[in-house]
DNA sequence: GCAATTTGGTTAGTATGCAAACCATATGCC
DNA sequence: GGCATATGGTTTGCATACTAACCAAATTGC
């Protein structure tokens, strides 16, 4: 069991360190690339390019700035992932025809086809990464960090803009 | 208010991302960052760097490979950042003279003056980190993400075994 | 209608984070 | 003792994530 107290002063800083919310965020976060690439890894899907594919199927033809903003992504870190997967023929761009500033994105059959087979990969990493939790902390931890990163929205430095499916 | 149902059916695999806890993790994650770069950005100090420069004034003379695994780091991480470090002269490396493979690593005067002057920023990052959360949800969360970590341990790519101060 | 500003995309450079491969040194086993 | 194995460090290469700087195109302000 964990104790519930906070980090007193009596405590070493290292054990302050391991209780730090950034230490346990980078940590839980490294554990849950770990899991996808368990089970996404053979079809070569990391998990910022499953929420690329995951967004454009929802929203064909929308530009790159709209889909960094729909994914809290930054615009330049975007770019090299969309690059990446229309190399590998998964989506396709095209300068939009009313704004010549805007390089419009559709997913290819071959990428559709590749999310669609992701499905399962990214259920089980879901499943195994919550695993630890009973059903109703499950939904805590979801509840909390979805309020941590709704009202730290201002301080954040890639904008993010949930689109409306 | 949150909704606490779970993502049904009836939502949007757009909704269902956004619920995904790999994906609030990420978002988590990077806010955290971005804070800590606000409060520390000033003495050109990274979370991972101050990982380092934490467990280093806790255990003088330890390896690069005790590091990693102090911190949960790959090992190549490790000697980038720890590399960055000693460029910087915040810490020495030399090797140990009973094992010619091991680089015993020291905070250096410089490297230990850093680490003291960083702590007002830490703690104003980790304050700002959990703002948004009543203190006994913040306790929550850290319980949480504490077991969630500890029991996907066997999942890890980056093994960690916490150093004891 | 035209200059100033904003916006979208790109390039370059830096810092994490990982896998794969390699070398040198220790350790294990016999 | 000597060979197989394991371990620590390094190099290379790739994928995120960000800043700063830049260009082209659109929008705003007047």
């Amino acid at each position: 069991m964990n104790t519930l107290k906070p980090p007193a002063a009596s405590e070493s800083s290292l054990d302050m360190l391991y209780q730090r919310p950034g230490f346990l965020l980078r940590r839980a976060h490294q554990l849950s690339v770990a899991l996808f690439d368990l089970h996404c890894g053979a079809l070569n899907l990391t998990p910022p390019q499953y929420g690329v594919l995951t967004v454009l199927s929802h929203a064909q033809g929308i530009d790159q700035a709209t889909l960094a903003k729909a994914l809290g992504f930054d615009k330049v870190t975007t770019l090299h992932i969309v690059r990446g997967l229309e190399a590998r023929g998964l989506l396709s761009r095209l300068p939009d025809a009313n704004d010549r500033r805007r390089m419009t994105m559709r997913l290819t059959k071959s990428g559709t086809s590749l999310l669609a087979r992701s499905a399962p990969g990214a259920s089980q990493a879901y499943a195994e990464l919550m695993a630890p939790l009973k059903p109703r902390e499950q939904a805590q931890l979801l509840a909390l960090l979805g309020r941590l990163c709704d009202d730290l929205e201002p301080h954040a430095r890639a904008p993010m803009h949930k689109l409306r499916a």
